[in-house]
DNA sequence: AAAGCTGACAACCGCAAGATC
DNA sequence: GGATCTTGCGGTTGTCAGCTT
């Protein structure tokens, strides 16, 4: 209750800093009894001297079941950083893709490693992996798998509309954050998406290389060279199917709209594993 | 041993959006 | 329809432990 706006003589004096066990426990027998929400009924029901506000963060960062209390996995730091470069400091949405973490301790991690990897990008930019190399890989696993049913995307598109689209490809930034989003709503979900190993046979070191990089698959793919991402669209292409809305993490072509939309790291998953999800 | 630095983590603050009155 | 309340988010700050000088 916060008292009447405006109202110094009614102002209640919350209790800040530090929480202590008695007040971990209050509050935990009170979401026992009342679940989450109306936090700001916590302090009248329990006798704890805390804003809502406050037990409302304590419970979601720190008490709440499931939360993971160990350090971050590698692969839920690539998974940060990957998703940071798709939405920003959209804390709370990325957190959303890995279960059992919070938006306070992922943005904690980004800003503590935030300086480090701009160190790391200085002084290793000049050893950036080439992305004609890295489809040059892909392309060989793929012929090595290629499967009959495979649909092919860009043959079913005029040279025209591949022509067109790659050149607005730059203009398209904005769409990451939509595909992405959009990827909750098709049968995908983002734990499949990226539990699915990344990490494939004969692949692997060119690809952590890439991500420790600079940890942002925009370089990989290098969108300068239209060259590279026409064969990013071979590749990708022929592991789409036909009457696939979306695919991937978030999908990176609609095949209703034959909008294409953006290139990133999570496409490289999806080239591979999207034929055991659709085909 | 002490001071300074750094990383990790917890918690607070202001703001905005949605819900309720 | 406007005022107020509640909730959630992102930015920021404070604290502490471990390491370095």
């Amino acid at each position: 209750m916060v008292a009447m706006k405006g109202s110094l003589a009614t102002q209640k004096e919350w209790r800040k800093g530090p929480w202590i066990g008695e007040e971990d426990k209050l509050l935990c027998e009170y979401v026992s009894l009342h679940g989450e929400g109306r936090w700001s009924s916590v302090a009248k029901l329990t006798g704890l001297n805390r804003s809502g506000k406050s037990c409302r963060l304590r419970w979601v960062n720190y008490l709440r079941p499931g939360l993971k209390k160990a350090q971050l996995t590698p692969r839920e730091e690539e998974m940060i950083i990957e998703l940071h470069a798709i939405l920003g400091n959209k804390w709370s949405t990325i957190a959303k893709y890995l279960p059992g973490r919070t938006d306070n301790e992922i943005k904690n991690y980004w800003r503590t490693h935030s300086g480090k990897r701009e160190r790391s990008k200085h002084n290793k930019k000049l050893q950036r992996p080439k992305v004609k190399n890295v489809l040059k890989q892909l392309k060989q696993k793929q012929q090595h798998e290629q499967q009959p049913q495979e649909y092919d995307i860009k043959s079913s598109m005029s040279h025209e509309e591949t022509e067109n689209e790659t050149k607005s490809f730059h203009t398209q930034n904005n769409n990451q954050q939509e595909i992405l989003e959009m990827g909750f709503m098709y049968p995908t979900t983002i734990e499949h998406q990226y539990t699915v190993p990344s990490m494939h046979d004969g692949f692997s070191s060119t690809w952590q290389d890439t991500l420790a990089d600079d940890g942002s698959w925009f370089s990989l793919w290098d969108f300068d060279e239209p060259q590279g991402f026409s064969d990013y669209v071979d590749q990708f292409g022929k592991c789409a199917m036909p009457n696939q809305t979306s695919f991937g993490a978030g999908g990176d072509y609609s095949m209703q709209n034959h909008v294409k939309t953006s290139c990133f790291v999570d496409t490289y998953d999806s080239l591979f594993y999207g034929k055991d999800m659709f085909v």
